[in-house]
RNA sequence: GGAGGGGUGCAGGAGUGGUUGAACUGGCACGCCUGGAAAGUGUGUAUAGGAGAAAUCCUAUCAAGGGUUCGAAUCCCUUCCCCUCCGCCA
């Protein structure tokens, strides 16, 4: 959530980024100011009364105490017909608050400078490539007949369990998971991120801190009995962890990673962009999170980037590093990157991860604080990251390693897996 | 799920209708003391919004929301959470 007052002080500068992010209606930009103006009028109006009631009122026990029951209750009468008029312009107040509050909640997050302008994904931009596309076998298969092939992942039997997007790993498919994993956490807690095993659902507080309500609820698996949400990254629990807290200066910055399963609905897409691993509705992910000072939170996004970059280089995929344009950026982030993998016998790139810097529209919205040099409160910056998705990496490991009759799994793998190959 | 007891500031913990934003203790910060430290001692130590150049002042907040009252941390209602006992259970 962007911050009144800066909406207020910036005015042409939010419209101008906005328009970036192919923001249509801008006309909420004055809207808000208006509404802004109006409520702090009627605020001003009931504090002032309110100042009288509580005058007033203090005064009640010593005339009581004095004997002057007369004088009392003059101020008495003074005093219910002060809370009257507080009583009617109160309901004015929250209407127009809860207006405010509506409309600030459409905008999305301003993109930082560095985002180039764009509508689709075409015009996202390539930082860089790295490694290199394996020649496959002439025989080559993509990832969910090798699925097959070696006993890997039952897709049909996720369907009869649950229903699609359920696959059922097997064997070597689920050992080759959590060797992933594990290697995933192994790398991120390596670098200084605090290892969380946090809940896999949510309270509506939570969905709302990150984002994710309101308006995608959608999106969301929903537990109607509890009001929980199926997380669909391990990103809303994780920075929630620091919902409405103050943290020290020196305590930044904050560094989490956790393995959880993610969920989501992404109704009304099939095809063949959606065969096999390329989309689920239940997924692995390994997640990294960053509370920092706000000053950093560019740094710390380049310095994440390089971590995610080291990892997929360690596993020998070839990728690409894409800076997302306005138009195929997220509501809430100011900067991202995605990662894409190979996948060699499918002959696509397949997003693999993605690396944001939300500065602090998250954390306006969950109150995460710090306490700077000179004692005063500032929201800090929140950062996330894939580290990473695990189908599509198992997807382009098994395609790109293929040969006649195995499978070689990168090096950084063998001892995880306890083997070389997937025969 | 049933029965009972609770939720107060950074932490412990007072407070059951009237200057209580909140005693006291501890923690922390700064100062004094010291060769240095400990001990001792003094001061300070919430968040949000508003007014003001500033000092400072005003409003709200004692789990959350609503109510009673001139006045609520204190009384009533609802929700959430925690603890104890019982039930169920990996």
């Amino acid at each position: 959530m962007l911050d009144v007052k800066f909406i207020r002080d910036n005015k042409d500068f939010v419209k101008e980024r906005l328009a970036i992010k192919n923001f249509k209606e801008i006309a909420i930009v004055d809207e808000i100011i208006k509404l802004d103006d109006d409520s702090k009028i009627i605020k001003r109006k009931i504090e002032d009364a309110q100042m009288q009631v509580n005058a007033n009122s203090a005064q009640i026990p010593a005339l009581i105490k004095e004997g002057k029951k007369d004088e009392a209750d003059v101020l008495r009468e003074k005093v219910i017909a002060l809370k009257s008029v507080i009583n009617n312009a109160k309901p004015e107040l929250e209407t127009l608050e809860k207006l405010l509050r509506d409309q600030l909640l459409k905008l999305p997050n301003l993109p930082s400078i560095k985002v180039p302008a764009g509508k689709t994904p075409e015009d996202n931009i390539i930082v860089r490539e790295g490694g290199t596309k394996p020649t496959l076998p002439a025989n080559a298969v993509p990832h969910w007949d090798l699925a097959k092939k070696y006993n890997l992942i039952d897709f049909e039997l996720g369907n009869k369990i649950t229903g699609s997007g359920f696959p059922v790993y097997i064997n070597k498919g689920a050992k080759l998971q959590r060797s992933l994993i594990q290697y995933f956490l192994d790398f991120n807690t390596a670098a200084g991120f605090i290892e969380y095993q946090p809940p896999l659902m949510v309270n509506e507080n939570s969905a709302f801190g990150t984002g994710q309500l309101p308006d995608k609820e959608g999106q969301m698996y929903f537990a109607n009995a509890d009001n929980f949400y199926l997380i669909p990254t391990s990103e809303v629990p994780l920075t929630n962890i620091y919902r409405d807290e103050i943290v020290k200066e020196n305590e930044l910055p904050i560094k989490m990673t956790a393995y959880t399963p993610c969920f989501r609905r992404e109704a009304g897409s099939y095809g063949k962009d959606v065969r096999g691993l390329n989309r689920l509705h239940q997924f692995d992910k390994v997640e990294i999170v960053q509370l920092v000072h706000p000053e950093k939170s560019y740094d710390v996004l380049e310095e994440m980037v390089l971590h995610v970059e080291k990892l997929l280089q360690s596993l020998m995929l070839p990728y690409r590093i894409l800076k997302l344009c306005g138009g195929d950026m997220g509501f809430t982030s100011a900067l991202t990157y995605d990662f894409e993998v190979y996948s060699a016998a499918q002959q696509k790139w397949l997003e693999v991860s993605s690396v944001s810097n939300f500065e602090a529209y998250q954390t306006n919205r969950m109150k995460i604080r710090f306490k700077d040099i000179n004692n005063k409160t500032q929201l800090v910056h929140s950062l996330n990251g894939s580290s990473l998705a695990l189908p599509r990496i198992v997807a382009c490991l098994l395609e790109n390693n293929q040969t006649e009759n195995e499978i070689l799994l990168p090096e950084v793998l063998h001892n995880y897996f306890g083997n070389k190959t997937i025969s």
